[in-house]
DNA sequence: ACAAGTGTACTATTACATATAGTACACCTA
DNA sequence: TAGGTGTACTATATGTAATAGTACACTTGT
């Protein structure tokens, strides 16, 4: 459900407030399901529990994940702002690949097509 | 014509091996036309000489420059890998992005809008 | 009451990539 | 010959990431 990749330039910490968003995102994890305890994650990837704490950390900071100690960690009652984001950023990430195809002479047609391509599959 | 932000996560020689690229794609370099001097370019930019070697040394194996000591670093004279390896490099990030799109529930149909109503600008 | 599992909070240390500082050499051109 | 060019090298500083280790408070199930 959740993977690293240690030789990644991106921080671990980084790859799993990620993969935790993307396993909300994908209906993998539902609204107030509990997360991999901090310890056992560690040990699943086999990294530092710090590393997890600190991705947990971020991620209720974000308001995507709420912690009661004792407890576990789970997943945000409403994840509405989370869509949200994601939606802004994929749409900003769109506008930056269309001027990066312009750049090298891809058209937009072109996208288009490699888009509809896609959607067979 | 080549920038950099020192604020960035992405290293400074990396953001200038970009810049290089997108100038090379965009035409605003042409084939055989000189860089701009490491000395001098790290003046206007306010970084280290050490920083802009490395972005032309990385650029140099890529093929994308060439150097002659004494006189310069210039613009490779064929520069089609230049544009194939980003043609393709685009069209990957594509592929990843309509996966990103699909998760958070934007169709097909609505990037294809996007990318249609940016062409109007 | 107890043990095991949970989050939380620290400090210290290690490791690594990035960037800078400084110097030196070889080459080309005017 | 002088000034500009690329090239090469060592040393140092910096910041972030990651680990190691410890400790405490809370919840749950027995």
């Amino acid at each position: 459900m959740i993977t690293v990749d240690l030789k990644s330039r991106i921080p671990i910490y980084e790859q799993i407030v990620d993969s935790v968003k993307n396993a909300i995102l994908s209906g993998i994890l539902s609204p107030n399901e509990q997360l991999p305890a901090v310890r056992k994650l560690a040990v699943e990837l086999a990294i530092n529990p710090n590393t997890i704490q600190k991705a947990y950390l971020i991620l209720e900071a974000q308001e995507i994940v709420y912690s009661i100690p004792g407890k576990g960690s789970f997943v945000a009652d409403d994840t509405s702002t989370l869509v949200d984001s994601h939606r802004a950023k994929v749409l900003s990430d769109l506008k930056s690949l269309i001027e990066d195809a312009t750049r090298c002479g891809i058209s937009q047609s072109e996208l288009v097509s490699v888009i509809k391509e896609f959607a067979k599959e």
